[in-house]
DNA sequence: GCAAAAGTGTTCATTGTACACCCATGC
DNA sequence: GCATGGGTGTACAATGAACACTTTTGC
């Protein structure tokens, strides 16, 4: 990451959600300095790069998907919101008796600027995602959105405003249909929506609902060797 | 304008609405210098001032209006979002045969990178606001939203994002408040409404729309001296 | 009294919610 | 046949749209 090529003091962060099995889940990465260092995924924006590419970038280093829907949900930009504090705390647990030699380089100056977060969302198949660590990276991993550790800087704040932003767009999403296979049942749409949500449905109503988007078709039915009545399946109208 | 003490290659750009008289318009300024360059409301962001604080400081600037309703709508951050086509063509115009030496010189290097826009909109009335110029404006003025010059950059589409936001959240603005004064009738805010979201309502359903949303409270009557009955007036709930 | 415009109420259609009922499936 | 879960239809409530009717105001 050679930083003169970068835009100063502005931020690209992602907050990187995933479906799996009923839960809701946050992609978050663990530094590899000592101390508990858990962050948003986030990268600076190249100068010859569009911000949504540099968004789409972050999205691939971590997951390895390519061109996600991606939705700007809001920036931050509040004066004091610095790495610096952060960054103390790792240099003093990571290089004891060497702070002042860090504190004196310009090796990251930069750095400690007051930075503005432009902040993306996106919502992805866990089961289709590796997650990648980058070289800065400890470990990479999903966590249940109401089981999220305590990120640095404002990023939890980052991620519940996200997170609100995800569930007032379920509707527009036709992009949760990312999280499905080509084809699929109403049930695993309801559940989808139902975890996002936090809320039940009444299965037939759910059903009229979705249908009445008019943005699915129907196709045959799926046998899966339950003994009930098989359900249809569908997929999205091209 | 010291850039020295601003955060590069952000803008804070401001779609500034205005009401009066049934009209909806946006604050235009014209540069000073020869040719029509048009643009909208914008400024730098201070190494020690939040974006909102700077969003603030723009609106004040250009209408006096202090602490009014700020929203953030977009980011707009394509590569080749730079100044230079619109600075080449205002040198071009008013430095005939210096266009080398401004093409050399230092002074506006930052300027013509590639940069963000940030992109707050607010909503004010125009009887209340004597829009001011800057030093670098001829003049500055309000444009009927369907009636707007060619701005520079691209400030149109910018326009046109912003007026899409605001007719989606116009309930959620409860600031619409802001346009009118401490006491109002009901036909003022349909007014209001009907402006914005083009489109009519039938007044007996609107005052229940409106009453139904439980934030306002109803005072004694007007008496205008127009031979009718005499409407409500009406004032935001505390 | 009368025209103008505001307040209230009523009707009808649309949408949403809850649930009863029937149907296919595999054992 | 029977338990399981999916599909369809129905009854009722809530909301929204259109409009009739009544009330107030100043001349």
């Amino acid at each position: 990451m050679d930083i003169i090529n970068c835009i100063n003091q502005v931020s690209i962060d992602c907050v990187i959600f995933g479906y799996e099995n009923h839960q809701l889940k946050v992609l978050i990465s663990k530094s590899r300095f000592k101390g508990d260092f858990y962050s948003l995924p986030s990268g600076f924006i190249f100068q010859n790069e569009d911000i949504e590419d540099a968004a789409q970038r972050v999205v691939r280093e971590r997951t390895g998907i390519e061109n996600i829907y991606l939705k700007h949900f809001n920036v931050f930009g509040k004066v004091g919101r610095k790495r610096q504090e952060f960054l103390d705390k790792l240099i003093a647990l990571n290089y004891v008796n060497q702070e002042e030699e860090y504190q004196n380089s310009d090796r990251y100056k930069w750095f400690i600027n007051r930075f503005i977060s432009i902040g993306y969302y996106s919502l992805v198949d866990i089961n289709s995602v590796i997650p990648q660590t980058s070289e800065l990276d400890e470990s990479i991993g999903w966590y249940n959105i109401h089981d999220v550790p305590e990120l640095i800087m404002d990023y939890n704040q980052v991620l519940q405003d996200a997170y609100h932003c995800l569930k007032s767009d379920i509707n527009e999403l036709s992009n949760i249909y990312n999280l499905l296979p080509e084809q699929f049942t109403m049930k695993e749409i309801q559940d989808i929506y139902e975890t996002i949500l936090e809320k039940t449905f009444i299965r037939t109503n759910f059903q009229k609902k979705i249908l009445e988007l008019d943005v699915l078709e129907r196709l045959e039915k799926k046998f899966t060797g339950a003994k009930n009545k098989a359900p249809y399946l569908y997929r999205v109208k091209k």
